[in-house]
DNA sequence: CGACAGATTGATATTCGTCAACAAACGTGG
DNA sequence: CCACGTTTGTTGACGAATATCAATCTGTCG
């Protein structure tokens, strides 16, 4: 896999690819040194945790707060390749938590350091990736506010397959409990509303996790 | 005033103040060099911009977008001593715009750097603005999600209260229509539950801009 | 195969947006 | 200072969208 920062379709519903604009960082490949792996549901870093960074080696995690009363919001998903931190936030808990059996590289500051990412360059990293993720943040929030129930899983279909490598299908890692909390739905609502694509022809579900894109365009027309 | 950063209660959702977390980065006391006034609803940088950065001498500005539909999404608020910049993003056209008359101070990576700001330097100093606003941006879309209308326009109230230096009371410098924008409601609802707040003796408004909040902590246990 | 978590479907309640009328504040010109 | 028109804010009635509660179904994994 390729360890360059991909901070590219990190929120479900974001642009397609950044890759383009801009400079690629590379994070050293170096051997297993700072590399974990975690469980499904396994917390991965948490809201307590001075800066550290991560990327993502395989699988799929998903980066939350946990609210006084109970509730979980999902402020993004990450996937192979991409980078996330956690940092601490004024109201709630804040945690990382893989949504499967997820693989990552873990850098702090010194690290960094050791593999020849000097300060400048290692604070070019960074900032690279909080510029795109502040940007997806912002288009989520914009999201959130201005779109039915029915256009927010329309661009989130759309989101995951374009992260997933815009076949067409894809597996999805998360439940409709992560769905429902990352686009501000219950989970029935979610759950009607993918039957209702269903049904009016534009995707195929097989079992609980595989979808199929049948007309990309109208999805796309769809979504808002 | 003080011009170093402060992006402290960027977002009206955001903590009372990061002033004492991490380094506080100086910006040039230079002369009237690239000091600029616009007026009320005048644009003060469009999504073409280059990357330019922006603090508010005096004044207040609102970080817009522009659906294709018509509608405005408020991002954010800043008011004075705050940074803030234009970055284009996948949907709708980005603004900044004067919510009342409003004097900012321009900066640019030329101009940084003949100020004494050297490239890391400049890149530090952007590197922290930005990571406050992503903390921002992601408690403003965690509020969009999971809280009502009367939880909103309570958080709301307490944010700019501690933008406004936590007096408990306060000149709201944005219309309803701002707030309406900002939080994701019509301002219908918007007046709804700010006379709801008053008629339940938490909050006293005069005029149409002046709130005084009577009792701070029945506001935050309302918030949620 | 069986048990249990996750997903779907239906009935009902609630919230908030929409439309409409009205009231208050503001600005302008006399 | 007032008169007028315009903008902004408030209040009410209603309907549509979505949450809630409940029952059932399905898939997964031991």
């Amino acid at each position: 896999m390729n360890l360059s920062i991909a901070t590219s379709g990190t929120s479900a519903f974001a642009r397609a690819s950044n890759m383009m604009d801009g400079q690629v960082y590379q994070f050293p490949r170096s051997p297993a040194l700072c590399r974990e792996s975690f469980a499904r549901d396994e917390q991965i870093c948490g809201g307590t945790d001075t800066l550290r960074v991560y990327q993502v080696v395989s699988g799929f995690v998903r980066q939350c707060h946990f609210l006084a009363d109970g509730r979980r919001q999902i402020i993004a998903f990450h996937g192979e390749g991409e980078v996330f931190w956690c940092r601490n936030n004024s109201f709630g808990a804040l945690a990382v938590e893989a949504v499967c059996p997820t693989t990552v590289m873990c850098f702090n500051k010194r690290e960094g350091d050791l593999h020849g990412l000097t300060g400048p360059a290692w604070l070019a990293l960074l900032h690279q990736a909080a510029m795109e993720q502040l940007t997806q943040a912002q288009e989520h929030a914009a999201m959130m506010c201005h779109r039915n129930a029915f256009e927010r899983i329309c661009a989130f279909l759309l989101a995951e397959n374009r992260r997933a490598g815009g076949r067409g299908s894809m597996n999805l890692p998360m439940s409709r409990a992560d769905i429902a909390d990352y686009t501000g739905l219950t989970i029935e609502t979610v759950s009607r509303n993918l039957t209702r694509l269903e049904q009016q022809g534009l995707i195929r579900i097989s079992g609980q996790r595989f979808i199929e894109i049948v007309t990309p365009s109208a999805l796309a027309a769809a979504q808002s």
